[in-house]
RNA sequence: GGGUAGAUGGCCGAGCGGCCAAUGGCAACAGACUGUAAAUCUGUCGGACUUUGUCCUACGGGGGUUCGAAUCCCUCUCUACCCA
């Protein structure tokens, strides 16, 4: 992404047609925009909350669909505002969970706060966000507090959410620690004063618990803007660490440029939209299969999310190696190098047995099988292994592959 | 507190005394095709071995009946639903 430093300098409609841009909802819009002319008009940037829990390390595509957009308010001059909710990752966030989540130590959330940082930081300019942990009020607080808190909703109120109304017809419980992690993220906004939060669609009932709590306070009510949910390399499930289905921003630049070219065809205008600054003109010319080939398509797409995170040389050398080991089959550059003992090829060593060495197979059996499967070659001319039983000679190194993507040297002691 | 139904391989879900390492679906892996996409087709999908076979470990935990149990009995643990 390019940072655009005259952002200040755009009028509103032109800051509004930028932030509008692959959107949830804006709710309220009117009140938006007002906020948005007031603010350039008096020269005054908007205060844009993100909240995120430090549940565990890894930050994906997924978390970067709102971080981008925070990214592009601050390019138009706003100030970002980050919470760590090193306190909510106490409570555990219900939203569009069916069941409660495991709540975590204070240590882990400590730790795993760090590493968000860093991660968070390949999207947003931290030199100019305010970091705030919600640690820092919510810690203080005493019971009293709490039942304050816990005063300004109702039992109703809460179930009118989607999420809660599910748990309660199906059973399955409802803590009542669960209810207040709505009003605790309200309570963020009153404490940062914030003017726009932003969050994943499934989040506008938590943005929205946040009104009441500002007007409360006798602040002005925050917009919320949400965003849609990024849908994983699979292409039917939310992007997510526990389903598998991400690519994080902290990976290689090739493998996540591999990851980019296997994703469905169908997916493919979804992740433009979200995760790049392409104009709809240019992914309508991208998509259009009688202008271009899908697979250059998705070559873009790869190109330009990579050359996000590692820059644009790094996504060239990543879709090059990709084309020289997919489209070309040839042997990656860089091939792993695994030693293997003088005692695994003591009295010879079988092609099975070198399969469970190298890790290709978790187990002779299933060794036998990928053999018998015919998905393995050896040497630089990938001479097909179809005895399980044969003995290969490992004279210094050589290649194994496995599959199409699997490929190391293997090399003696 | 009372009642009922359940707990099977990564997941879902059959089996209800021997022919069960356990039907089927999903996922996964390998092969063909191809744009490493999708779709389709084929094969594999507990472990070990001297592999058209033999042995071991598995159907929530423990115990029992039986020549023989995932299947029957007892008990424990857990889950769901219903009544109070």
């Amino acid at each position: 992404m390019v940072a655009s430093q005259e952002g200040v300098l755009k009028t509103s409609a032109q800051q509004l047609e930028l932030i509008k841009n692959g959107v949830d909802q804006i709710v309220p819009a009117d009140e938006f925009s007002r906020k948005l002319d007031r603010s350039i008009a008096q020269n005054k940037p908007l205060r844009v909350k993100y909240g995120i829990d430090p549940t565990g390390i890894d930050v994906h595509l997924g978390h970067t669909v709102p971080l981008r957009k925070l990214r592009l308010f601050q390019d138009l001059g706003h100030q970002a505002v980050l919470i760590i909710g090193n306190y909510t990752a106490l409570v555990g966030d219900p939203s569009g969970r069916d069941q409660a989540r495991q709540r975590l130590t204070e240590e882990q959330v400590a730790k795993n706060a760090l590493d968000y940082l860093v991660q968070v930081g390949k999207v947003i300019d931290l030199s100019k966000t305010e970091v705030r942990y919600n640690g820092e009020w919510f810690s203080k607080y005493r019971f009293l507090d709490v039942l304050a808190l816990a005063g300004t909703t109702t039992i109703q109120r809460m179930l009118e959410r989607d999420d809660f109304t599910k748990r309660y017809k199906a059973g399955t419980p409802i803590y009542l620690h669960e209810c207040l992690y709505p009003l605790m993220q309200g309570h963020d906004s009153v404490e940062v004063r914030a003017d726009v939060e932003l969050g994943g669609s499934e989040q506008l009932f938590s943005l929205m618990a946040a009104r009441d709590l500002q007007k409360n306070a006798g602040q002005e009510p925050q917009v919320c803007l949400t965003l849609p949910i990024l849908r994983g390399l699979d292409g039917s499930k939310r992007m997510g660490k526990s389903l598998g289905n991400y690519i994080g921003v902290c990976e290689p630049s090739y493998d996540q440029f591999a990851k980019v070219m296997s994703i469905p065809d169908e997916l493919m205008r979804e992740w433009f939209e979200l995760l790049t600054n392409l104009s709809t003109a240019e992914i309508n010319i991208l998509l259009d299969a009688s202008k271009t080939h899908p697979l250059e398509a998705k070559k873009a797409l790869g190109k330009n999310i990579v050359g996000f995170y590692h820059g644009d040389n790094l996504a060239g050398e990543a879709a090059a190696e990709w084309t020289r080991r997919f489209s070309q089959r040839q042997d990656p550059t860089d091939i792993p190098v695994v030693v293997l003992s003088n005692a695994q090829l003591a009295g010879g060593c079988t092609a099975t047995k070198l399969l469970v060495f190298l890790e290709f197979a978790k187990s002779n059996n299933d060794a036998r099988r990928l053999i018998q499967g015919g998905g393995v070659t050896i040497g630089p001319d990938k001479i097909k292994i179809s005895d399980p039983n044969q003995v290969i000679n490992i004279e210094g190194e050589l290649i194994v592959r496995v599959g199409a993507r699997r490929v190391v040297r293997a090399r003696s002691e």
